[in-house]
DNA sequence: AGTGCGGCCTGTCCGC
DNA sequence: TGCGGACAGGCCGCAC
């Protein structure tokens, strides 16, 4: 589900509610994530205070003063500041409790997310030491696509969506990207030349930049800390207007598979 | 090393 | 109204 844009909406919704604010409890009611939620978190996090709010790639950094939780919303996650005594509906499956009573509370039906605690760096976590660089940062440029994708077979689509290579491009704005960029999504990532990625890297920078604007995109369940959801949708040229004309040329958008995913592109405007 | 799949889960929608 | 199957914002781990 959430890409990007809405994890970072999730982080600068809930930063001032958590920020030097200090956990009284932490209650876990599934520890079955993707992966296993970490033992004795409310050991390890009561009255502790939040130092810090990071975002790396798709994955929200809060620190502590005795380390790091990681958290990934996975295809169905969000995050919400509850009020105190707010009863949890299903599929909340944890809560951090603040001293105020309100809540920092984790819900995810598909429970693809995850959470994670280090007390280490967590930029050297085996999660994330390994990422590429983020889309908004100047190092990722028409360059580093080039450069990283000499040689290579697989669809652009699945290139730029592969998390090494960049991280924050999910299955929504890699279509939108390759839209703006004119690029068919099925071109073998190594065939591109370097003024076609110099086009898709602008591409990724713009539509993320606006989708952040907007408070993100919600298709089906995002929804922001306050249980709102963004308005990127209406923005969309391709994702999901199979048959629809193209905004640009009024042909009928396609779509096609690409590594398991639904992929949507305009047969005229995308070569 | 790069590529392509299976699998983790629940909810919703569509066709029979 | 019920039931099976396909599909849904992600991505790791494993074969080849």
């Amino acid at each position: 589900m959430p890409e990007l844009p809405e994890v970072e909406t999730t982080r600068r919704g809930i930063e001032p509610h958590l920020l030097q604010h200090t956990v009284k409890q932490v209650i876990v009611r599934q520890n079955q994530l993707r992966w296993p939620v970490p033992k004795n978190l409310n050991k390890t996090l009561t009255n502790k205070r939040v130092l810090q709010l990071d975002r790396r790639g798709k994955y929200l950094i809060i620190s502590f003063e005795n380390g790091h939780l990681l958290l990934h919303l996975g295809m169905s996650g969000s995050l919400r500041i509850t009020p105190p005594n707010t009863a949890p509906r299903k599929h909340d499956h944890i809560d951090w409790v603040l001293e105020s009573d309100h809540c920092l509370r984790f819900h995810d039906p598909r429970r693809f997310g995850s959470v994670h605690w280090t007390k280490d760096s967590p930029y050297e976590h085996p999660l994330l030491i390994k990422l590429g660089p983020e889309p908004l940062d100047t190092e990722f440029s028409g360059q580093h696509l080039f450069n990283k994708s000499r040689k290579r077979k697989a669809a652009v689509k699945n290139f730029i969506m592969d998390s090494h290579i960049v991280v924050g491009v999910g299955n929504i704005y890699a279509s939108e990207a390759l839209f703006l960029a004119g690029i068919k999504p099925s071109q073998p990532a190594g065939n591109i030349s370097l003024i076609r990625y110099d086009k898709l890297a602008k591409a990724i920078k713009k539509i993320l930049r606006a989708a952040i604007k907007q408070g993100g995109t919600t298709l089906r369940d995002f929804v922001n800390e306050q249980g709102n959801p963004g308005y990127f949708k209406q923005k969309l040229n391709v994702y999901e207007r199979e048959g629809e004309k193209c905004k640009n040329c009024n042909s009928r958008i396609k779509k096609i598979t690409l590594g398991q995913r639904s992929s949507y592109f305009c047969p005229r405007c995308q070569r």
